[in-house]
DNA sequence: CCTTGACTCTCCCCGTGGAGGAGGATTTAT
DNA sequence: ATAAATCCTCCTCCACGGGGAGAGTCAAGG
């Protein structure tokens, strides 16, 4: 090794911010950020100017922020590694939270792509959306009907039946059907009619009172307009089912919002079509 | 149909914003805010009080809103959607983003592993960070010299010529060596040893004036110890590289930023190691 | 009629990771 | 000496609300 006179030695060289930047590829802004949250401080601030200054020995911490921001952590999580949490635990967090990351994007490509493949039929007419419902008392009476239009008939003597009972209707009012056919049938239908109500009374032959059990997940649709077009309401709920990797858990129900009752033209009323679903494993 | 009597008809039914919130498990906080912001405005809104009341009519927003919102829009996406932008197009939009957010978070994940992996040998101390190097302007000196340690011999004559030439550096300094040997070699190294500096001068026997091509994408890290132990730094860079899908595209470059001139101790020596690098497709 | 409790309002600060700019001070180059 | 570059602090902004303070409002029960 060649000997280098100690006169030519040069003291520690200061880097003002700039340069600094200019050397890592790092915006002044963010230097000024990270000295701020206290994540890399200048090697020495003057005073008098508020000037600061960075030496090399700031590089490798610099460099490990960098390093770290680009695999996604935030910076409160680069400070715990300065601050000596272990790296490779927060490797190992970071890991399976970007994996979460890329689950739900990827399922958001599917939404989006089931849209974009449903809407060539029906432009935007639905929008599925996941939602819990919340456990209830409800007053039911479950009978078979003969069409669907008979609903009409039996729904009154029910109202006039829990009146008699002393039912408060619970708010936000919730009155829905479920059907226990597995699947669509046009007579003979088995219909559950339940009314959301304060507190449990004594059944009656007509009324039976129950709770249900909250639902986690429900894939929910909006639909408005007459009955007769419920099943495209149900297409729509059923393709983003499947496409979207979920799995009907139990009977739909449909809860009724604006209908005959408070809105004249059938093209006003509004039911919402409700799936409980789990997502596929 | 039933005919039900006028007079039992309800009047549209304002819900005020909690039990709204209820209906659609949003909270009030969400609802208030796109109020705000113009996305969802109540029905209608008490002046005397403020209070906001909603009705169903609102429903049907608020489900598409929320169905976006999962999909990843932005509130203000939204607003676009609603102020007429076709749907369609949006989604177009998305599902590219949501591919190229997809594609980065795969990266990251690579890259978190990639740690992982390594960590077992030498625990956290390479930091491999992708910058772009600026084109500059260098005076260059190839020669082959017989070993590394050979190199301090050179380096001093250099830096005489330069001076002699009225040559001024670059700040920052810049000063590398690229090694045009496509393998490690004990002896006999093809090296280019590269000053930055502000403007060509005449070449002369020594030296040479080049531009140096900007490059895109290095792949750097920051060795901090005495020259023996490069093997370590270049090895990180090189599994770094391979294990997230780069290439290599050119001789890598030593920066030298503390050394024997300017430390006592060659554990506090800083040297970078440059590697440029290109995606592999 | 009054109280109580539930509900609502507006206003303000907090977090991410900086970007952008105003306004003013300092350093460097000509 | 002056101009240009660089630096400082302080402010606002992005998306999407969360949390809380302080005050006004509503409905039911005593």
């Amino acid at each position: 090794m060649n000997e280098i006179d100690p006169c030519e030695r040069i003291e520690t060289v200061y880097y003002k911010i700039g340069l600094f930047s200019k050397m890592n590829r790092v915006t002044i802004k963010t230097l000024r950020h990270y000295d701020e949250i206290g994540l890399l401080a200048p090697a020495f601030i003057e005073q008098v100017t508020g000037y600061r200054y960075y030496t090399s020995e700031q590089l490798p911490i610099l460099h490990q922020i960098l390093a770290l921001r680009e695999m996604g952590f935030t910076l409160e999580e680069i400070k715990q590694v300065q601050g000596g949490v272990p790296e490779q635990e927060l490797l190992q967090k970071k890991r399976l939270e970007i994996m979460k990351k890329i689950a739900a994007e990827t399922l958001r490509l599917a939404q989006v792509e089931s849209y974009l493949a449903k809407n060539d039929a029906s432009a935007g007419e639905y929008h599925v959306i996941l939602k819990e419902l919340p456990q209830v008392i409800v007053a039911s009476m479950r009978t078979i009907i003969p069409g669907y239009d008979a609903l009409f008939q039996v729904i009154p003597p029910m109202g006039a039946e829990m009146e008699r009972l002393g039912c408060v209707c619970a708010v936000p009012e919730y009155c829905f059907n479920i059907y226990h056919d597995g699947e669509y049938r046009e007579s003979d239908v088995d219909v559950e009619i339940c009314e959301a109500v304060t507190e449990k009374k004594a059944d009656s032959a007509m009324l039976t009172f129950k709770v249900i059990d909250r639902v986690e997940n429900a894939a929910c649709v909006l639909h408005k307009g007459p009955y007769e077009r419920f099943p495209n309401a149900y297409n729509a709920v059923l393709k983003w089912v499947e496409n979207n990797g979920y799995e009907i858990i139990d009977n739909p129900r449909e809860s009724y919002i604006d209908g005959l009752w408070n809105k004249d033209s059938a093209e006003d009323w509004l039911t919402e079509i409700q799936f409980p679903v789990r997502k596929t494993d």
